[in-house]
DNA sequence: GCAACATGTCACTATCTGGTGACATGTTGA
DNA sequence: TCAACATGTCACCAGATAGTGACATGTTGC
């Protein structure tokens, strides 16, 4: 990927389950990379270092070094960023789909015992 | 990705460009696949039907048959459902008025320096 | 029937990705 | 000083991904 956009690697960084997940731990708190680490047994040092590379990159992860420790804050401002964008409208999009759809289902239905309006 | 679930094959699905170009088309009516690449002349036929097939897998997208023609039609629902399971709490809880308050002035502002394409 | 058309499928390729181990460097504290 | 520690960096690997062209199959309309 050459030519990634900033948004697009935003996109790429929230596509893998152990980045979502190092951002899950991450927004409770800051953590060394050492804490890191020790929290996802799964993977080696460099394994993870390279997830937090990856979200550094997407603008999804602070780091500030202090001595010989290294500091990792998240940052959700990129993921705020591409609701804003892209996901709002489509959730959007979809809340007016679903209420044209239960307006065709009520209107196609034409219950007798009940009215059009909303009633519940 | 052996044991890719759901909610994973979604948010792979949405991390190409390409894709979520695909869906912003198909989000206004369904469309077939000759359609479709003819849109996206950069891609060989091949390439947009493999893009639908990730697409589908997801269930992002909904095919229907007719005679020799697909009609391929956007689901949005898993997006909602990624929003809901894992956006929104990350969203939520940010500085949602600095965020907003950015925005404000961005869009007020009118910027004189053109930002460089719409980054998708 | 049959040609044009839309789609399906297969084999192949280059590059990206996620992972590893080995080794180097800078920091801390006894 | 110096050993333990935390991090940085490099080379390497297997599998996934995004793309291609070639060919097969089913449909349409004249």
């Amino acid at each position: 990927m050459l030519t990634a956009t900033p948004t697009d690697r935003v996109w790429r960084a929230l596509a893998d389950p152990t980045r979502r997940s190092l951002l899950d731990v991450l927004a409770r708190r800051p953590h060394t990379t050492a804490e890191l680490v020790e929290r996802f047994p799964d993977l080696c040092r460099t394994g993870v270092m390279k997830h937090l590379d990856v979200l550094e990159e997407a603008g999804l992860l602070m780091v500030r070094r202090e001595g010989r420790v290294r500091w990792n804050r998240m940052n959700a401002m990129p993921i705020q960023r591409i609701y804003d964008r892209w996901v709002s409208k489509h959730v959007r999009g979809m809340a007016s789909a679903a209420s044209r759809f239960k307006e065709h289902v009520e209107s196609s239905h034409k219950p007798k015992t009940r009215r059009k309006g909303r009633d519940r």
